[in-house]
DNA sequence: TGATTTCTGTAGTATCTACTACGTAACGAC
DNA sequence: GTCGTTACGTAGTAGATACTACAGAAATCA
């Protein structure tokens, strides 16, 4: 059984590189929003016809979520490993919204984080392909809370999540990395109160 | 010069009330966004014909300022009344973030802020808009901050915008009142501790 | 060599969007 | 009554949207 993996299927070959043309709509979906970008901006990036378009994602929801697959992997934060049980939990949430402010001012052409934006479009897949990753973040902060302040978990998840999602909005209108970070730190001030350590 | 106020137009007069069809659109925009609500829907929630509908109020664009001129004086935060100039400042910040994530949540079919969400659709005039009543109150709350803390009010009127955003994005998406006010004292705990009275 | 499979380009589709041309109806003024 | 003005309903417009039917091209398989 050679070649099992790279025994050219028959058929015509394909003549673009999806995972090329994956990364170039993660590119123009975190820059403009699933709304903001048209099925004619994106073919004509990837440098395709609709047809090839549809053949390769499906639709533009298919697509969506093979950029947030890609996202998940490569841009998102890597909360698991922020949240560490050899350290109080304060300062773990802290180090979180401060990457968080980091990340989403890194790029001002990829400004905000994509999940949480992405889950302010108007169509409803979209939406709730977004909302899959975003809850996923939610239950693991948590989780990693209610593990040493059972009764604050709900409370501050909440907390980190309404910040989170307000760093990326300002990230969004033009706010800069310093003015980001010097929100997210305030933010954190709260944490310390409310989880003493 | 009698009937100034009432000396009746000429011409046909017109059938159905300017205001009460403000008043609805008010109602669709703060429930689906600027994006989410078509000028055919709002016609027909209107009981109205496109053609009335531009006499009236020149376009969409154009209905969407009389809407936020009358947000600002029905639905919006009064600001200017929470910021008191005998009560410590963190306390009225305070007030100001609890009083968001009430009227946030207090109407499920109105979620949140209608300037803040405004500010997210696609449309660059209507961003425009309502950019300025957000910076507007922004403004007003940097200025209040200044005069007691100046070293703080940057720092702190991004803090604070940045969680009401928050707070309406999680209004929209379903969190009832109590995790928003719960969300809402927790950050207010963040001013407490950048400025002490 | 076909036969089969898959991709590609041309050229569309229906549907939705904001918006309008036009003829008529309903008023006040005279 | 007629005139001017304004609003009305009918019936559209152009442009954008996501998406596709179809025929031909380029590969593997027999």
């Amino acid at each position: 059984m050679p070649d099992t993996e790279k025994g050219r299927a028959p058929g015509r070959p394909r003549r673009f590189d999806a995972e090329k043309a994956v990364t170039t709509a993660q590119e123009m979906f975190h820059a403009k929003g699933y709304d903001g970008v048209s099925l004619a901006e994106l073919t004509q990036a990837m440098g395709i016809n609709p047809p090839s378009f549809y053949a390769a994602f499906g639709n533009k929801r298919g697509l969506y979520a093979r950029v947030l697959d890609r996202y998940a992997q490569t841009g998102a934060i890597p909360i698991a490993d922020i949240l560490r049980d050899d350290r109080p939990v304060a300062d773990c949430l802290k180090t979180l919204i401060e990457e968080a402010a980091r990340r989403y001012g890194a790029d001002p052409s990829a400004p905000g984080c994509l999940v949480i934006e992405g889950a302010r479009c108007q169509d409803r897949d979209a939406r709730a392909a977004t909302s899959a990753f975003h809850v996923a973040a939610e239950d693991a902060v948590r989780a990693y809370v209610a593990e040493r302040y059972p009764e604050a978990a709900d409370r501050v998840t909440d907390y980190i999540g309404t910040v989170m999602i307000g760093l990326s909005a300002r990230a969004r209108t033009g706010h800069d990395l310093d003015r980001l970070l010097a929100a997210a730190r305030l933010a954190g001030e709260a944490l310390s109160r409310d989880l003493p350590g």
